[in-house]
RNA sequence: GCCGCCGUAGCUCAGCCUGGUGGAGCGCUGCCCUGGUAAGGCAGAGGUCCCGGGUUCAAUUCCCGGCGGCGGCUCCA
């Protein structure tokens, strides 16, 4: 929808009337991204541009783009230390006024149609360094530009932290804290929903789950070397003397339970699981709803394995992530893979290195999986592959992540005995596969709108009986759905009934069971789905018969109801 | 943490610029309506205008600080 040439046009334009209209804002670069164009400017008064500098800086860009008096030459590679600090830049000339452009890019021929400067902002390149930024689109056709306005109204009305209130699932209190999430009941269905199904993917791929508690002595961190990496986002108190730090991590309680006993490389790969609720003091401008919080819980799971068993674990780690992306429709599109490879500061032998690396290649091209290498971009104790989920508004989040560790095995001194009765040193692998059950849950409110399917819905049924004198019977017919476990809820309030289905709807719940006297005689339901389907005269049994098993295969679609149209 | 914007009823927001203690819609409560498929009618309750300080005869309104939210950086599950 967004066309990169016809960003970095509006980007070019903008450097230029910008820079006119406020002298002291100097021209620093544009780049392009798939979400829009970021323009950069050097604050020479060390001022703030006025908020109203955005309608007047897009007015200015149509004005001249309209009156085509726009003269843009490219003129070389930029040599400015401040501006390729920004990434390689091509410098343009635009009526005459030097202006910066992402260097990949060209900027488009045709003239900016409609542009749209979201915020002023700031950017920090480097430390010291903080530059003006106008983040917007653009665009040289009108039918776009409104087409691109529809589609980001949409992505407003899929934002999770509206959804979670709309639907009562979570929320985020001044007293509590930021990045605090409390979870309301329904939000508590759904998460449990969740661990339940992670409890199954973990007992698939062998693993034991275990409990550790939440604060350790300052000295287990001073051993897994978080204390010293990681102590600024760490909860640090003391007591009695002695110093505890709250776990950003579950790695060392379950490196205990290895040490606790000799291990024997016929034990290995050991497979320890843990939901692991785990706090870390991110920034505060960091935090952002469910994706960014400070204390989630994670699906974690630390595999300690021989070095030629790493490739194995990875390939059914990786096909449990695909399973998932099925399970929940997730498109190909909004997913992305990578790769991290060793990066310049590193622990462990460059030859466990490439051995690693190479199996978690290995495993991936096996299962044909496209991905993209990030060289250097590892964890200094290893390397890693990650996938990456987009939300609503295009951002990309880690989700499922295998790091392969040879650092921890190291610092806790972790050996099992080889079959020549040596001691050897295992590998240790992280593995998450929804990553946490925050940012998992976040994703999917936004990814599905809020139109979770049956198994996860906090409310799976509602009961609506058109008038009170059937009201016991819309109660039988909610009774025997709840004593097979369904979720259901009976509203037997005085509203209209075109009300009542109205709020069901709003609650997202996937299935109204409307009955009347009509239905009270024959003992039938009236059934009705999303999307306004509706099947009549259903028998109950059947219905139910097909709900459960709707609701057991964890189905994406409304099975029960399709049965019947 | 940095830069900008914002904080008014349970929710979404108006009022603030130009100081004289506040409104709407939804929701909630009550009454009427007993409805055949996406908002029935009437009435009522509900506010420490985020917190603290300053200016002023007087601050929701102006100024400063804090806390919290949003967008963008940086960083991450």
């Amino acid at each position: 929808m967004l066309r990169p040439e016809v960003l970095a046009r509006a980007g070019l334009v903008l450097q230029y009337v910008v820079s006119k209209e406020v002298g002291w804002l100097r021209p620093a670069g544009c780049s392009v991204a798939e979400d829009g164009f970021k323009c950069d400017f050097i604050s020479l008064s060390g001022r703030w541009p006025e908020e109203g500098l955005i309608r007047d800086a897009e007015k200015m860009v149509l004005d001249i783009e309209g009156s085509s008096q726009v003269s843009i030459e490219y003129v070389g590679e930029v040599s400015d230390d401040l501006i390729r600090l920004l990434g390689r830049r091509a410098a343009y000339s635009v009526n005459g006024v030097n202006a910066f452009l992402e260097f990949e890019v060209r900027p488009a021929s045709s003239s900016v149609k409609a542009i749209l400067v979201r915020n002023i902002s700031a950017h920090n390149p480097t430390p010291g360094v903080s530059l003006v930024r106008l983040i917007g689109v653009a665009f040289d056709d009108l039918d776009e530009y409104r087409e691109w306005v529809k589609y980001y109204e949409e992505a407003a009305r899929r934002d999770h932290r509206v959804l979670g209130q709309k639907l009562e699932l979570f929320g985020f209190y001044d007293e509590a804290g930021p990045g605090l999430v409390i979870y309301h009941p329904k939000g508590q269905v759904v998460r449990e929903e969740l661990i339940r199904l992670v409890r199954e993917i973990n007992s698939r791929l062998g693993y034991s789950e275990v409990y550790t508690p939440h604060v350790y002595k300052s000295v287990l961190w001073r051993i897994s070397g978080h204390y010293h990496l990681y102590r600024d986002k760490m909860v640090l108190a003391e007591v009695d003397g002695e110093e505890y730090g709250v776990k950003p991590m579950n790695c060392p309680g379950h490196i205990l339970i290895f040490k606790s006993r000799t291990r024997s490389y016929r034990d290995l790969p050991i497979r320890l699981a843990e939901l692991g609720t785990v706090y870390r003091w991110e920034k505060r401008g960091e935090l952002y709803g469910l994706l960014r919080v400070r204390g989630f819980t994670q699906d974690d799971g630390h595999v300690f394995a021989r070095e030629d068993q790493v490739k194995e674990e990875v390939e059914s780690i990786m096909r449990e992530v695909f399973n998932l992306l099925a399970l929940f429709g997730i498109a190909r599109d909004n997913t992305k893979i990578y790769l991290s490879t060793r990066p310049e500061r590193y622990i462990g032998s460059e030859d466990a290195w490439d051995k690693a690396t190479n199996s978690l290649k290995q495993a991936l091209d096996e299962l044909g999986i496209p991905y993209e290498v990030r060289e250097g971009e590892g964890a200094f104790y290893g390397p890693k592959v990650d996938v990456h989920f987009r939300d609503s508004l295009g951002r990309w989040w880690q989700c499922s992540t295998i790091q392969v560790d040879f650092a921890l095995p190291e610092r806790f001194n972790l050996e099992y005995i080889d079959s020549d009765g040596s001691k050897k040193r295992p590998v240790m692998i992280h593995r998450a596969i929804l990553g946490s059950i925050e940012r998992f849950m976040a994703i999917l409110i936004e990814e599905l709108e809020g139109k979770l399917p049956t198994w996860l819905s906090p409310i799976q049924v509602a009961v609506i009986p058109i008038t009170r004198d059937v009201a016991s019977y819309a109660e039988d017919v909610a009774k025997l759905l709840r004593d097979a476990g369904v979720r259901v809820v009976e509203d037997l309030s005085d509203e209209t009934l075109e009300k009542r289905i109205k709020v069901a709807y709003e609650q997202a719940i996937p299935y109204l069971i409307i009955v009347g006297r009509r239905e009270a005689l024959q003992k039938t339901i009236a059934v009705r789905g999303r999307g306004n389907l509706q099947a009549n005269n259903v028998r109950i049994d059947a219905f139910l018969r097909g709900l459960t098993e709707e609701i057991r295969s964890r189905a994406l679609r409304q099975e029960a109801l399709l049965s019947f149209l």
